[in-house]
DNA sequence: AAGTTCACTCTATATTTGTAGAATATAATT
DNA sequence: AATTATATTCTACAAATATAGAGTGAACTT
């Protein structure tokens, strides 16, 4: 249960990518920070959405007198490479063909394709 | 409104991809046949997503007498391109190298990612 | 024409998501 | 110690999603 494979909602992907963004451990006020700029939202949501994801299993909630810390549980880098799975596997039903069709008239540039082609010459090397 | 940006929840992507999958215009049966071998439902559930679909105009519903033929109105192609930038924009923060690297530890075969730089390299020629 | 069948629309419910105020508990201040 | 500020948890609610039974109307049978 609550493997990186499971799909956050948007806002709670959010803030997930707002912890992710920071040192762990991360306080609370770190996070409004960097959400301030793109979702601003009452403390309270903020909470709510932590609370959600450590039920998730996504971060750990350490308490430290009155405040707490949130520990990511699962890596960014583990969260992207299983979505990009299941973007493959669930909407292009694994066919490699169709998700590079797709990656070529999704509106990248050329150049974003070209550097695209050659990271993965380089990784899979 | 409604563009081919929105995504869909699961289960109506899964009603979208069995339409996409017949020749169109489609009736309600053969849909259920496609729907039956990976996610069987009652016939009133699939009504219902099939309506929902036509409200976020994703299909026009045509009906002849007592029945019904099901039109896409967004191809598969131009919701996969959508569905791939949002990807790259939103998951990736727009960071090719981040989509890359994702793609690499995806669990994708060595042979399915040389697939995808070969089709990268023909598509953007 | 009455009964049955078929296909669809309406209504309904549980769960998830987005959002935030009320309540509570703890720490700091006066 | 009483007051105030602060951080979190509880409670709440609307909208979206997954699911399907009840109701309705047209077509087919007998």
């Amino acid at each position: 249960m609550s493997n990186p494979t499971r799909r956050l909602p948007d806002s709670e992907l959010e803030v997930m990518q707002a912890i992710w963004a920071c040192q762990s451990p991360v306080v609370r006020t770190e996070i409004e920070e960097i959400l301030f700029q793109t979702h601003p939202m009452a403390m309270t949501t903020l909470l709510t959405f932590l609370t959600r994801l450590s039920e998730k299993g996504f971060i750990r909630i350490e308490k430290v007198g009155r405040s707490s810390r949130y520990i990511p549980l699962v890596s960014q880098e583990d969260y992207l490479s299983a979505q990009s799975k299941c973007f493959v596997d669930k909407l292009c039903k694994g066919s490699i063909s169709t998700f590079a069709a797709a990656l070529c008239s999704s509106g990248l540039t050329k150049e974003e394709l070209a550097e695209l082609r050659e990271m993965l010459e380089r990784g899979t090397l």
